[in-house]
DNA sequence: TCATGGTCTGAATCACTAC
DNA sequence: AGTAGTGATTCAGACCATG
């Protein structure tokens, strides 16, 4: 069975129907990056009134959830037909449209491992003020079936971690820059190309040198270029011959390294920072609380939203750590964590000692 | 309506029945903790060969995926009767439950806003190194329907976030050490008691002083706890009565913020509407004065009726402060509050200030 | 060559009121 | 119910022009 499998090339056709004509049981790896059906109505404009460059192409679009679903359903099927029993599943979504694959998933017998999380460190903000910053993005990782013998590289995550275990967040970076492929005028080639380094966490952790790696909606090709990179073999399956084009060309340019496990990873573990806020969340200080400057010449009150209120000759100030302990000196600026401290039996400590103890907590 | 449903309260019993009862249209917003259905089978040790006191309580456990969908479509079904058509939703679980919880809230007409990422700032490691460590737990916030004007605490978030608006990941620890309910003989008197932190976060996002929240998995009050320290009403139901003696107990001892003013929270939309024209009426701005924008670029005249006029190469411009703002710059809109300047001891001051003035006239 | 400042952009379910 | 008017709203990072 396995020398038929045709690898390391696109097949340009529906996905449902090119993984039924697969051999069963040929594929380690199934990686997919579905429409997320995001159901988009409307232009959105940035506070500078330009226009948000959305996702509004013909196949990100469904009548309705049931419709959706039947497609999740069948692809999700087709692609559990090709898996060898041992082998996994990833599958990256928003929350437009990953609980429905995860549920149907879960009722086609695949075996939920992980869900992991693309923390995005530079998303899209919220330009309306009118939610949370949608700043990541879920992956769910599964096997073919509760009993069976997955493949996980849990040394070489770990290395890829300072020597602590993979957590299920992963702090990324958008593709941009240079990595995203670009049409003759520059525009992106590829409304949602997935970057490389994410694809090089999933291949790292879930293949080895040599397994076979399917992509049912191959797009501009992320998945072959990192695969072909770490020795692995690849499927691509594409509808679009415009992206299958561009995907043959970008791979064809990549190099692959002769020792993988030797790669230089970009772990970018950039610390949260914390703000004052968490510490009122947490109870280190409640609202209410009275902060002072080092030799008590000025006083400020904590309040619930993490902001402080203070009065002074020139008036109230209300605002940060930092804005208040600048309008309180006249300065333009101040370091809030250095300047305010609180009463801990009659003496006075900086409030940043708290911030040291919120960080230690993470490890 | 308002005043026969009893705030500040636990109802002991099945809580499908007891929201079916409540008054239509009469919560503000629901936190859920429901069961997981974690579906462990056998004990898991750790490394050093200690079990790990793992979920195993009666309530969690569900025949199969069906039995769990017909409990969760049940208990969602009853949660939406309860809310107000304004009114906001939150769920949090894991991968064992979230994909479900999220399919079927779609399907009964809620509408999605963010799924949150509780990013466990110390999670339990994977002691068999087979999987990536589990370190988050996933909420979902959804309005009642997809055209609700949901309440949602922008410029407090922002606060929180030391002036940048808050993303969907939010990195809190745990609820260990002292704020962990514990019995006679030390052990945890609830398997996933909630950090206050979070429902701190959830409801300063969510609520406003006196709201009413309902927690129909309540517990041992972790909802309750927070809300009566922020001020909010609470409802909570909870089956067991031991959990719920605990929660009463806990809840008696907690204090609420002492200054309600210390909760409130500034939003520039919320604020009353001046028409530009009242400033005139009211003699802050005499009809001929000139207004700029900030770089002296644009010029234009007041007139008594509270519009402008001003010219460019394109020509004459008459209309409201926001129309001649725009047309001066070319732009499809501008606010002409923040746009425009009046001259003032030789220096500029955007008008705002004097619209500030008026609001906080009229107290 | 380096520092600085302005511009552009990324899977986005992104306003509300009065007439 | 549809339309028009008011006026609220952005973070990180890459790239480019300028000094």
């Amino acid at each position: 069975m396995r020398d038929k499998l045709a690898t390391n090339r696109i097949l340009v056709g529906d996905c449902v129907q090119l993984m039924r004509d697969m051999p069963a049981g040929s594929v380690d790896v199934v990686f997919a990056d579905p429409p997320y059906n995001l159901q988009l109505s409307g232009d959105l404009m940035r506070p500078n009134h330009t226009r948000v460059d959305g996702v509004d192409e013909d196949w990100d679009r469904f009548q309705d959830f049931q419709t959706y679903d039947r497609f999740t359903r069948d692809w999700l099927d087709a692609a559990r037909h090709t898996l060898k029993d041992d082998g996994t599943l990833w599958v990256i979504g928003s929350y437009h449209n990953i609980f429905r694959v995860g549920a149907i998933l879960q009722d086609l017998g695949y075996w939920v491992l992980n869900d992991i999380i693309w923390r995005k460190s530079n998303p899209m903000p919220n330009f309306k003020g009118r939610r949370f910053a949608n700043a990541h993005e879920t992956l769910i990782w599964a096997s073919k079936s509760k009993d069976s013998k997955y493949y996980f590289a849990y040394e070489a995550m770990k290395a890829l971690n300072e020597d602590l275990q993979m957590r299920s967040d992963w702090t990324l970076p958008l593709c941009t820059g240079g990595e995203r492929l670009r049409d003759e005028t520059g525009q992106k080639a590829h409304p949602t190309q997935k970057p490389e380094s994410l694809l090089f966490r999933v291949l790292m952790s879930s293949t080895k040198v040599d397994d076979v790696v399917l992509d049912p909606f191959f797009g501009t090709g992320t998945t072959g270029a990192v695969a072909k990179r770490l020795r692995r073999r690849w499927i691509g399956i594409e509808r679009e011959h415009t992206y299958a084009r561009l995907a043959n060309e970008r791979i064809a340019q990549v190099e692959e390294v002769a020792e993988p496990e030797l790669l230089e990873v970009t772990s970018k573990r950039t610390q949260p920072r914390v703000p004052f806020g968490n510490l009122i969340e947490r109870g280190y200080l409640k609202p209410g609380t009275m902060l002072f400057d080092q030799r008590r010449r000025h006083i400020a009150k904590v309040r619930a939203d993490g902001t402080l209120v203070a009065q002074n000759h020139l008036g109230e100030h209300k605002g940060s750590i930092h804005k208040v302990g600048a309008a309180m000196q006249g300065l333009p600026a101040c370091n809030g964590w250095t300047f305010w401290h609180f009463q801990q039996d009659g003496s006075l400590s900086p409030i940043d000692v708290l911030r040291q103890q919120v960080i230690s907590e993470r490890h």
